[in-house]
DNA sequence: AATTAGCACTCAATGGGGTTGAGTGCTAAC
DNA sequence: GTTAGCACTCAACCCCATTGAGTGCTAATT
């Protein structure tokens, strides 16, 4: 891989990222100055095709790149990007609104992907057994039955209709919160410890059962676990050429409708920070000519959920990158904030 | 407007619905029998194109009903229809499983409709206004805040965060929501009178701030008065030939991201009851090849809030009709459950 | 040995032209 | 009033020639 077919690949990328056409070796020699003919590039063309980066549609097209010439080209060849003051500007002002909880927060940054990159962006999270709870209520509801409302130090209400014995007073449920607030506050359910636990049901012994319920119902269990999903600008997918099939443009939008993919999508990669799956990279069936830019987002040290951009394999990775990693670290500050 | 002309159009309509082809004067003859020639049958369709009813899409082509055609087969025409047995039990089915909000009954009757229908389904509401108030909780959050919990009859639990004087304490709070609940519990805000408030503010003269407020929430403000809303099947449209068009797909679905359409589309009418608007009836603009079979749902004698079925002008009126009222039906039998 | 000009070749896309077939309106006969 | 007959219309389809962008190969040039 010597530097001119480096330089031949990049041509070729960058060009087909922003005119979505396969693209010739006239096109390269004239608009990308390497200072040689259209004969030479053609040669190149067909070493970096048969070195799999690049394949073309048919005989008398030009080429486009693979999900491995993407792949180079992400790894490799792309040049950092970073944000006009007046995308920065944008995304300020977007977040200068006031807001309470981290749901609105979320649905806004999803809105800002979506709007930024021309993409679709999701976002998942909080995790609710690391967020860290705030405050736990117990009303009465009904001989049987008592209304749990948990706050998170996102600000997150949680609710929750819990079965109890018939026999449990209105004062029983204040005496539960309140224990479990005193010994709990600010602590996430993941970091809940044995001991502390069992500190509890010593002091709660009768009401061992209605303990374990609350534990239960705000660990969530693994359906539900990946918390809530913002999803914005699904309908840029019509934007794209690529797309321009009734039948492909239905399919990711059945796609998107499930939460499990959403979650599949997302949370691919166990790893932290930026992640980039190009087209048949995805492991979720059906988006295989998209590409997902995910990350991570952050708060006191704990993951708290992700945020991507699904776009064609032939989305502008240096922006979108930008953009994700951007979004992050807003995130990030907006949260902490937000938690005081 | 003879019987036979009724007949024809009858024909024409039915023909139209099921096959989205425009019918000609021989099909008509073939597949309805009438006991008169084509030639004939071009006679009649003649007059019904002058009289507005159907039109030519094209010189060479078969006849099409117009909105004012559907509006006389809707009107005149068409025969009330029951569902199946089959039917029935698989609404009875869906319904059987365990349901403690009404926020879950009504995603699973949006889901119900659209899969029966084939087209989109609307649901909005409860209305918070009229949405009977169970029981009122008041969480000290921070120095200045405190959380609003309400419980509505349907189950429907409302969170609002809350700003108060820092000079309030937990037990004002108690205080506060208990004088609450022991005036207004079961009521609808709308149905709150300013007498029981003059008592309220009385008893809770020094809190009179943080009771307005509370009724504020409450009573939402207009832009949200519209309560929730469930849509389901908005990718049914892809099933339609009519919309084989990307940009006509992408106009309907960007529409019915809108909350405040999709609220255009379903309480368009003030009135109670069944409501069918075809085409250009409807006054949401971008529909006007859609048609929409509306309907109101009722607990305890008061209007909770509206269904729909959105679907192609060439809509299978008879059986969308029939899905709607029924659903409207059901609602009313579970939510009337659901309230105890 | 690398580069390039030249050339034959491929193939999607485009557009014209003929054919088909479903359907109509009109007229004259029944 | 109904119908048969007929000329006419027009979208849809297929066929085919043309175009043009692009390629690979080869031989000449540097």
């Amino acid at each position: 891989m010597d530097e001119r077919k480096k330089k031949v690949l990049l041509a070729i990328v960058k060009d087909f990222i922003s005119t979505a056409e396969p693209v010739g070796s006239r096109t390269i020699a004239r608009k990308y100055q390497l200072g040689v003919s259209p004969a030479t590039i053609r040669n190149e063309m067909a070493d970096l095709e048969e070195m799999g980066y690049i394949e073309q549609p048919h005989t008398s097209a030009g080429r486009i790149p693979s999900d491995s010439g993407y792949r180079y080209y992400v790894d490799c060849l792309m040049e950092k990007q970073t944000l006009g003051e007046a995308e920065k500007e944008y995304i300020r002002q977007r977040f200068s609104k006031k807001m309470r909880e981290i749901q609105e927060v979320l649905n806004v940054s999803a809105q800002i992907l979506s709007e930024m990159s021309n993409y679709t962006s999701l976002i998942m999270g909080p995790y609710q057994k690391r967020d860290r709870i705030k405050q736990v209520a117990l009303l009465p509801m009904a001989i049987d039955k008592a209304l749990l409302v948990a706050v998170s130090q996102s600000n997150l209400v949680s609710n929750y209709l819990l079965d109890i014995p018939p026999s449990l007073t209105e004062a029983d449920l204040e005496r539960i919160a309140r224990v479990w607030n005193s010994r709990l506050k600010g602590m996430a359910v993941a970091e809940i410890g044995q001991e502390v636990l069992d500190d509890i049901y010593k002091e709660l012994y009768a009401y061992r059962k209605v303990v374990q319920a609350i534990l239960e119902l705000l660990g969530g269990n693994e359906e539900q676990g990946y918390g809530h999903i913002s999803l914005s600008g699904a309908l840029n997918i019509f934007n794209q050429p690529e797309f321009k099939d009734l039948d492909k443009v239905r399919g990711i939008l059945e796609l998107l409708e499930d939460p499990e993919v959403i979650k599949g999508i997302l949370a691919d990669t166990p790893e932290e920070g930026l992640s980039i799956k190009i087209g048949g990279e995805n492991r979720v069936e059906g988006i295989n000519d998209c590409s997902v830019v995910t990350a991570t987002y952050v708060v006191d040290g704990e993951l708290m959920g992700h945020i991507g951009i699904l776009g064609p394999t032939r989305m502008d990775y240096a922006k979108t990158v930008t953009l994700v990693e951007t979004m992050a670290q807003q995130l990030r500050r907006v949260l902490a904030k937000l938690y005081e």
